[in-house]
DNA sequence: CCTGGCGCATCTACCGGTTCATTGGACAGG
DNA sequence: CCTGTCCAATGAACCGGTAGATGCGCCAGG
């Protein structure tokens, strides 16, 4: 920058009033200075730049994975409301796994973003003050916390969970059951955790038994879970007939172990995911699901805090804000009426 | 940092030790010291050792997007390779469009980072000039360059294309045809015209021409772009038997789009895809695909960078080197030989 | 004509660590 | 016992910018 500066004939302080605010240079002194810029093929160092102003323009996103569609699309739906103010995005993976959520927050704050995005609803103890301690904005996504920390952009997963099971009892079905993910000490996914429970409390509301919710293997779930957890259910329970799977992924899994075992969905079982994913609208039958709006978590919570940030300073940051962006049920093929008892079966 | 120290009644240098190199610091020292820090929830500043260490530790990634399950993949093992190295990855999105690329490597330069990864192939002039000054490692992934700018983690898209190419003829079809993205000005796809073209050149050396090979919409391609360009490429040739797809999301969004209209597959028609996306196999009928393994590329990606970074200063990044890592045609239910011309058709 | 006010550019002091040269002390050899 | 050598701990300079205060020149008002 020094060069810059001696080459264009000013003093090094107005080489950063023209990057930073052009308009508070002289128009023949800004161009110069720009010709400068090209000639050295200088690259401003936003290291030095950010120790010096105290500002790093980086904002941290912890998320579970980015090996799953949902988050991926929230990533980049902050990304891209980040982008315009000139944010970057810095993500740590927690693959479900507590300890290590606490390990990349710690990890994070060594590179002092300007604000934390977390998706995980629950934390360590120590993450927890951590993050209250930091002295930026933080932002939990992906459910609306009973105590949120500072601020929370998401929907209910309960209430997901809730919706759920309504729409399987309105059909009339009697034998329901549920397809989930364990929560042992190590990996944990709490928000489907918490759609389980949604589920089973309307179960339970409607006189039905919550036994044939099968929780079994780890987060994040897979095609593949899908196909066993539904065997072990259907091992269980031959005569189920309806099934929530906690993500789109278990559902597609299980309608394929039904095309595999000659299952006819949805005449001999109803099913029905979560997430909206590509994959249930595109395939056939197409699965009957629960939308959110992934992206459009991103990007409020990117234009929540784009906003925190310019009003920096102001009033506003004391009032930490929750959004519920809500949900949608998406009613497609593979759910259907019950059939009379007089039924096939 | 200096809390830090007086607290523990050590010099500044002594506390940076600490961290830094514990070894060098006795064991008593250490402990008070490390109890200070403790006491303090002190947080190393990461910025201001950047600018002064002249090393950031981290890697930036620019790939097309993460919301193809490939990159992620990539991503994720690039991320989990750089970690025990204490690597953070720093990952911007071009969405395909070249200029995009150019204004991203721009921003990342200026955050300083130890290593460069491109997944894009081609780059605007402005663009590899940047990368080539930057004087740090540069590693283009996701294909074989024929002039690479410093190191490459990859494999051949032409020969991808090929290979499927030939497992077709290979099953005695004849009306060949392929569905891919085009390539304008904007939104760039390099990898999957490659695949397109080692596709064509196979079928042009058998005396079939490459009029059957549709390029329509852009990059990223989704299941809706597999069951639009299925329609249009069934349109102009109803009698079309064998059908590559560049991404087996379009090939699966085609699959669907020929359940629709009845045409069974393979019966009636072979499809293909590639990537060996999770949903390829898990789907009924299983798609035959062309696998690469996308989190293997980013781990020896970052097992390369890890390398290079210890080495510094070594001969070592004096030669750049290439790593093909190869792909594997994975033969499933959605490929079948020809039946003879008496069939039903 | 002189002085105060205003705007643009400059000067100086850091930001919070790390590097490197220096210093003090301990140990061994003369 | 004194001195030279080596190691470990220390102190000062610096990394490359930015914030805030200062200086300088121009214009308007007294």
């Amino acid at each position: 920058m020094r060069d810059v500066s001696r080459l264009a004939g000013v003093s090094q302080m107005t080489v950063s009033r023209v990057l930073a605010d052009p308009d508070l240079v002289s128009e023949a002194t800004r161009l110069r200075v720009m010709k400068a810029i090209e000639q050295l093929g200088y690259v401003p160092d936003r290291v030095a730049g950010s120790l010096s102003s105290r500002r790093t323009n980086f904002v941290t996103a912890i998320l579970p994975t980015l090996t799953n569609s949902n988050f991926a699309d929230t990533a980049q739906g902050l990304a891209e409301a980040l982008r315009p103010a000139d944010y970057q995005l810095l993500i740590g993976y927690t693959m479900y796994k507590l300890a290590e959520e606490e390990r990349i927050i710690r990890a994070m704050l060594s590179r002092r973003p300007d604000a934390i995005v977390v998706a995980g609803m629950v934390h360590t103890k120590p993450a927890s003050e951590m993050l209250l301690r930091a002295g930026i904005p933080i932002v939990e996504i992906w459910d609306v916390p009973d105590k949120p920390i500072d601020h929370a952009v998401g929907f209910s997963n309960f209430e997901v969970g809730r919706a759920a099971a309504r729409h399987l009892l309105s059909l009339g079905h009697r034998r329901i059951g549920a397809i989930g993910s364990r929560t042992d000490g190590e990996a944990i996914d709490l928000r489907g955790e918490s759609r389980l429970a949604g589920f089973a409390s309307v179960l339970r509301e409607a006189g039905i038994g919550d036994e044939l919710i099968v929780r079994e293997g780890t987060a994040p779930v897979s095609h593949d879970h899908g196909a066993q957890t539904i065997s072990i259910l259907l091992e269980r329970a031959p005569d189920v007939e309806a099934v929530f799977a906690v993500s789109d992924i278990s559902a597609f899994g299980a309608l394929m172990e039904c095309h595999r075992r000659g299952i006819k969905v949805p005449a001999d079982l109803s099913l029905m995911g979560f997430g909206d994913f590509d994959i249930a609208r595109q395939c056939v039958p197409a699965i009957t699901t629960i939308r959110v709006d992934a992206a459009q978590i991103g990007r409020l919570t990117g234009e929540m805090l784009v906003r925190l940030f310019n009003e920096e300073g102001g009033a506003a940051d004391l009032q930490p804000s929750t959004i519920d962006v809500g949900f949608t049920l998406v009613p497609r093929q593979t759910t259907a009426p019950a059939v009379l008892e007089a039924g096939l079966s």
